[in-house]
DNA sequence: ACAAGAAATGAATAGTGATTCACTCTTTAC
DNA sequence: GTAAAGAGTGAATCACTATTCATTTCTTGT
């Protein structure tokens, strides 16, 4: 026997997975799915087009991946400002306002997880973390109907409506038509947008004038 | 000079470029957009490839307008509901509810103009056919603003919430991936599914509980 | 230093399907 | 009937990229 996996080789493995990961990120960032070709990434990475089959089965797969992990800390971040003790409407306009505040804050991505047309394998993901928000979401309007701050209703429906509206409401500003696809949106602006969306939102689920 | 275009000529070409639309629409509603090539577009209109191309453009512009007029005629239904001099948030239930219940009964191509993955002209389409919904919904609520029905708002943001929300929660309903994605719903399974989702959206407008 | 095995390379290949175009067939006007 | 012009044909071509794999380079244990 001669060579056997050693622990420096299993971190190097490990970083230039990483590396690729990062990079198709970045494409992804900077020109959405469609322009990041495995070609592009390889060069991006600094290794050769062989390399990425090394780490990744295919392409599709590398994307599923690079799409997930964006997804989960945007999804954390939104289930982080459902935590808390108050009231769950509060903890609610919290979240709802998280999602849409960090999607404007980065235009380009947030266009790409929400609306860009993706092939079947990551539209897979896509649907997985559009579910994962309408959970959380979920969980809280539960905890809202329990605690008698919510009125009974089909909690799950109603996080689906949730994230829907959202989304929907962020498609028109976040879509890369516009000029100014990859600058970021003011306060102002912002706030703009996001009151009006919130209003709706949480008449939808509370049932009361906000 | 000894060939100018004719009546006959121009109603045959007329006939062929209808044929060619209504077997690529066809083709989509069997299998969705990603099982409508050009050759079995062809095929099923008994043309060659090539007069496909007489006709159109390109594949997209093809499919760009297969996309138009399944959607104007779903537009308009709904367009429809919104009409008379009942009260607007009735009129919004009725087209709200006119939208979910014929996207129910044609599954599948209700899922190929809402949620299926297309290339980026169609896409274009897609944008304008939620803009045309969220314009007549918009025009609606501003009535009901106007009257007095319902609070004042951003109509606008309130429309485009309206169809986010109705499109987000026949998504999952929709998605292919269900065995039955072929089969129209049971009236009960529609007004199970429905129900909750107007209750959400008219609060959402009108800020009072249904 | 060496042999065994693993990892990296990247040019070549392959699959897919849109699009073209040289040719044939029809229609029209005289 | 015939010539001009358009319409139709479909096999061949092209474009695009994902994927492969023979070869090279690097790691490891002795």
């Amino acid at each position: 026997m001669a060579y056997r996996e050693t622990e420096k080789m299993r971190q190097r493995k490990a970083e230039v997975r990483q590396r690729i990961l990062d990079c198709a990120s970045g494409l992804v960032a900077e020109g959405g799915f469609r322009n990041a070709q495995i070609n592009n990434v390889a060069d991006k990475a600094d290794v050769a087009t062989g390399t990425v089959y090394r780490h990744f089965e295919s392409k599709s797969e590398l994307f599923a991946e690079v799409f997930r992990r964006a997804t989960i800390r945007e999804v954390n971040k939104v289930a982080e400002s459902l935590e808390g003790k108050d009231p769950a409407p509060d903890r609610l306009e919290r979240a709802l306002r998280q999602f849409a505040s960090r999607a404007l804050q980065a235009p380009a991505m947030a266009w790409s997880l929400i609306a860009e047309p993706v092939d079947p394998l990551v539209e897979g993901e896509r649907l997985a973390y559009r579910r994962a928000y309408a959970d959380h979401f979920r969980a809280a309007i539960d905890d809202g109907i329990r605690d008698g701050s919510l009125p009974p209703q089909d909690a799950g429906l109603s996080a689906t409506c949730l994230v829907g509206a959202i989304a929907e409401s962020l498609v028109g500003p976040l879509s890369p038509t516009r000029q100014n696809a990859d600058r970021a949106f003011s306060e102002q602006q912002k706030a703009e947008l996001i009151t009006p969306i919130l209003t709706f939102c949480l008449q939808g689920v509370t049932g009361t004038r906000r």
